[in-house]
DNA sequence: AGAATAGTGTCTTTTAGACACTATAGT
DNA sequence: ACTATAGTGTCTAAAAGACACTATTCT
């Protein structure tokens, strides 16, 4: 009996009991979908320093892997694959993620599933995405099986055009030589989920939306939680939060106000930063728990 | 050509085009899930009046189905069906909404994609849930085909317990007689996409999870959306919208205060409230657009 | 000394809540 | 006249931003 209280002797209108039920069940032949995880994977790395004393610019970087086959080949596309009988999709994403960049434990988030019929040309196939949040200095890519090439792109998003009830956003990625420009339309008020690809710029399926959403998220959830911690280091700086905060929301912060909010997520620690050429700082750490 | 800029002439490992790779495609037989989706439609309707002058309170509802067959038979269930290959989960989520309650044209958003594999006994099935919010007087509820019983359960959702790292939450849904009562444990901090059943209370499958989910984007996006707005008629008084939040968020708000914050989303008629034994009330309506 | 960042104190502005007060139809 | 709700004005408290000022290390 697998539920409290369930009377496992009552019939059905064949007068079947529910063991005798399951036991005679057949998958009926309706049409099943594929069903695969895409991943929009997140760090931050530090920029070039422009002087030995000044601080590097942080940059919001994502995972992009080359297509090596049919279709979309040569395109972008985050990396993800197929779900499996005997996981969930939670657990697909995190095999995926050990698999592209060797991180086990790192915070992960459903986004969204998107299933427009067409979205895959081979075939029904649906995409449950998720975001990942990982710390860069714990990121090690390995090219997986079916992977040509892989690659962080650093990114940014932003507002381009904005109407009375449209708005425009452009989706930069770039990679050494490599530049992605995505361009996407939405309702204002409405999420990325339900946003139109005007271009998609070089990224393969609907990946540019994908990216989008897993954005979109990132900075509404950065503003009233502490997902920005899942990206810092054991120890950080509040300044290196405070660059967190800054580029993946695309502004600036008073950094004494800064501080105000940012103390009761941290644990200070009696360590300090040396040798930057400057006053040192004080390291924190994510909270106890 | 369905992409700009594709060149859809390169070759893959095989020497083959896409068009080539797409006409030979063959689906291969990784196994596929069923996909479903499952509904929470919320509602708000008027309680008991206990007195002709003073106003009805406001009730929360739900709307459920009981079960006419195995597996789970006899208990309530939130609506839902299966995917069709023709259409998206939103567009299914649409229909089945619309085959039940008979309304079109509400706000839907989807709430998450429930993947353990053993979440159905049948066979593995996922679940793509959706929450619909309606004004109650569009709606009219017919049972489905495979629905032996449906009913609007009045709902609400409780903290009972809090310890340092858990929380125990519970849901009571009623209608007339009958009281369903589910028990979920979270981890403080987390959603209850994650969380853990200790009692589903008569309710079938992960059912109780997927409704802590509905409730929780309904509770959290309140705030800071203009969510309330679709569980309104089209004319509607400051205090009926005010009592939509206290039922929803279970808090009382300060009438000064919750005026001054709802203003700039709703806009002011020159019609006013009759006959309701105590001074009239302006009537609003949503905002254009 | 000078550069660059670290960190704090305090003033102002904004927003949410407290609360008293006035207004008005219906019986 | 009384009941119950509608609606407003104003004070207070808390939080966010502005900004000036001090502190500290390395070159």
């Amino acid at each position: 009996m697998r539920y409290k209280g369930k009377d496992i002797l009552q019939r059905d209108s064949q007068g079947l009991t529910e063991e005798e039920f399951l036991a005679a069940y057949e998958p009926g032949d309706y049409p099943r979908p594929s069903v695969a995880t895409d991943m929009v994977i997140f760090t931050v790395t530090d920029g070039e320093e422009e002087n030995y004393r000044k601080l590097a610019r942080k940059e919001l970087r994502v995972l992009l892997i080359k297509r090596g086959g049919h279709p979309y080949l040569g395109f972008w596309a985050l990396p993800g694959g197929f779900v499996r009988p005997t996981e969930t999709t939670e657990e697909a994403a995190a095999r995926e993620l050990r698999e592209e960049t060797g991180v086990d434990e790192v915070y992960l988030e459903q986004l969204y599933t998107f299933s427009e019929p067409g979205r895959d040309p081979r075939t029904w196939v649906m995409s449950c995405s998720y975001m990942a949040l990982v710390d860069s200095k714990r990121v090690h890519v390995q090219a997986g099986d079916d992977a040509a090439q892989a690659a962080w792109f650093q990114a940014a998003f932003r507002k381009v055009e904005q109407e009375e009830q449209r708005e425009v956003w452009e989706l930069t990625l770039s990679h050494e030589e490599t530049v992605l420009r995505a361009v996407l339309e939405k309702e204002t008020g409405q999420a990325f989920t339900e946003s139109k690809i005007l271009d998609p710029g070089g990224l393969a399926f609907d990946h540019a939306r994908i990216l989008a959403c897993g954005y979109e998220r990132l900075r509404g959830k950065l503003s009233y939680t502490d997902l920005a911690l899942h990206l810092m280091p054991e120890y950080f700086t509040l300044t290196q939060l405070q660059q967190v905060y800054e580029v993946v929301l695309d502004r600036e912060f008073p950094a004494a106000a800064f501080r105000r909010k940012a103390a009761p997520m941290v644990t200070e620690t009696e360590s300090y930063t040396e040798n930057e050429g400057h006053r040192p700082s004080r390291l924190y750490r994510k909270n106890q728990s």
